[in-house]
RNA sequence: GGUCCGGUCGUCUAGCGGUUAGGAUGCCGCCCUUUCACGGCGGAGGUCGCGGGUUCGAAUCCCGUCCGGACUACCA
């Protein structure tokens, strides 16, 4: 069988991670089996489009790297793939008329207040909500024809036959089963005329001929529905495949209120494409062993449902953050200088940073960034690569380089007061600086003789005393990278600078 | 309330009748070392939700129970 499977979004908002994890599922089962991966859009409810949605569904998808050989943009021969174009095409009245001449579904009339009141009335009983079928299920074919000559708004519902039992096979949970009398009977048509979910995406998938539904958990409770439709039409099910779905730290499915979810604001705030498919892949589904950190092509190598899990997981802000860290590091340096660059240049960086507390500090710090890789794009590489190892985002890159970048850099008060007031500072200092003074560039190399030769010859016996003053003048931290290449990036005139200004405004001479 | 799904270190997970229950992350310690990080090594952390069975033997199979979650729209 030819694995044909279809990401379909609404286009209600920016997607989440839940929702990419579970188009990356798909691309990665397609894939595996030389299937096609389709995108449809399901914009079938219009109260809720939001306008741009599309375009950021399709950036989250190529962000990570997913394909697809068929549907939007890409055109296909089961198209059009947006449904409100399908809706106009009549296809779906075609297929509902097919399913009222047959007796599968009735026109019901109810208005929205007898409907609430309905529900009203099952919940003080503690019956089961939903609609079973009310005035119309049965109605006869002359009141059916006199409301709708009448004009009065009514919908189509499908008919759930009576006292059956409903099996589904799940991939991942295998046979789940329901009794008829508790699922309630769908809309397929709103009163509007458009089709809901339920109708429109398994007459899709079946006319897409779409193998395996793959989608996320909280659609089993609807899958005898989508049987039943599958089942009135006489047509042939696809395989259902429900995925776990993704909680927050609290247990409770991944929403706005647990921080950032949407797919985008991941890379807005410094994650890698690679990171993010490597660390949502393993959410809900393992390769088996203790296999963990791979690649786009390693997954789909690797991917097979029996991997999936049943049970949802929680996403770990922390361990996409250190797999974030690991693939910054694997970087080859032109590659990091350029993801920083486009990092930097994309809009939704700094739109997204501005929307944070005290993301102002960040968009200054990025600003900053952006304008020194502009102005002095070498010298900002090497920086880069000293601070490649000690970063875990795009984004802490501001911050790791600010010293860099700066002509006096911020001085941490509690470094400044434990070294800098040392006795020996000025001598050390000034020592330095007389050094410097005749070179244009310095050598690693160099800078350690130095340093190395003037605790001997000054009797340290620790490179401590001379290393934490050099390194608080040069960056004003106490932490960073190697002070000895950290001094040759920034060069002799620069360190004289700040030498200086360490001399003038910290250091306290006594005699 | 109803229906359905789930339950292995805090978290992601390996395991699929016989293992000292393994790995990763996070945490702690040691090593490396001029700091921080990286890296290496080690440690703490799980009576496999609980209770019954089945079996010589159960995290693994069965039942019950508890807890958690999803859904419960003319939303998807």
């Amino acid at each position: 069988m030819s694995v044909r499977v279809r990401y379909a979004p609404s286009p209600t908002g920016s997607p989440h991670v839940g929702n990419i994890r579970d188009a990356l599922f798909k691309y990665l089962f397609a894939k595996h089996h030389n299937g096609v991966n389709i995108v449809r859009i399901e914009d079938t409810d219009r109260t809720r489009y939001v306008p741009g949605s599309e375009q950021d569904i399709f950036n989250s998808l190529r962000w990570l790297g997913i394909e697809w050989q068929e549907g939007m943009e890409v055109g296909g021969p089961f198209g059009p793939y947006r449904q409100s174009e399908r809706k106009e095409l009549g296809i779906y009245d075609k297929w509902v008329q097919v399913l009222l001449d047959s007796g599968h579904a009735y026109w019901a009339f109810d208005t929205p207040e007898e409907l609430t009141e309905m529900r009203e009335y099952q919940q003080v009983n503690k019956q089961p909500i939903g609609y079973f079928g009310g005035v119309w299920r049965e109605a006869s074919g002359e009141s059916v024809q006199k409301a709708r000559d009448a004009g009065v708004p009514g919908v189509i519902r499908l008919k759930i036959p009576k006292n059956k039992e409903i099996v589904i096979e799940d991939v991942i949970r295998g046979r789940i089963t329901w009794d008829s009398n508790h699922v309630d009977d769908p809309v397929l048509i709103k009163a509007d005329g458009m089709p809901t979910y339920h109708f429109a995406s398994m007459v899709d998938d079946h006319l897409m001929e779409i193998s395996h539904i793959i989608r996320g958990e909280e659609w089993i409770s609807s899958a005898p529905k989508h049987a039943c439709l599958f089942d009135a039409f006489g047509w042939e099910r696809p395989i259902f495949v429900h995925c776990p779905i993704i909680k927050g730290k609290d247990g409770s499915k991944l929403s706005k209120r647990h921080g950032d979810t949407k797919c985008l604001d991941f890379r807005s705030a410094g994650f890698l494409p690679e990171a993010m498919v490597n660390f949502i892949s393993l959410i809900g589904w393992a390769p088996g062993g203790d296999r963990e950190l791979m690649s786009m092509d390693e997954l789909i190598e690797a991917f097979d449902l029996d991997g999936l899990q049943p049970s949802p997981g929680v996403f770990d802000m922390e361990k996409l953050t250190w797999m974030n860290g690991h693939y910054i590091r694997q970087k080859s340096i032109s590659n990091l200088m350029h993801d920083i660059k486009e990092f930097i240049f994309l809009k939704d960086t700094i739109e997204y940073w501005d929307r944070q507390d005290n993301g102002d500090v960040k968009v200054n710090e990025l600003k900053m960034l952006e304008n020194s890789i502009e102005s002095q794009s070498e010298y900002m590489e090497k920086a880069v690569e000293l601070e490649q190892e000690r970063v875990q985002t795009l984004a802490d890159f501001g911050n790791a380089c600010e010293f860099f970048m700066v002509e006096k850099p911020n001085m941490d008060e509690k470094a400044v007061s434990k070294w800098l007031s040392k006795e020996h500072v000025p001598n050390l200092l000034n020592a330095l600086l007389d050094y410097l003074q005749e070179k244009e560039t310095i050598s690693q190399e160099e800078c350690e003789n130095w340093i190395r030769t003037y605790a001997k010859d000054n009797n340290l016996e620790k490179l401590g005393p001379v290393v934490h003053p050099i390194r608080i003048t040069m960056t004003g931290k106490t932490a960073g990278p190697g002070l000895f290449e950290l001094m040759s990036v920034l060069g002799p005139v620069r360190m004289i600078e700040r030498i200086r200004t360490v001399l003038k405004n910290h250091v306290v001479v006594t005699h």
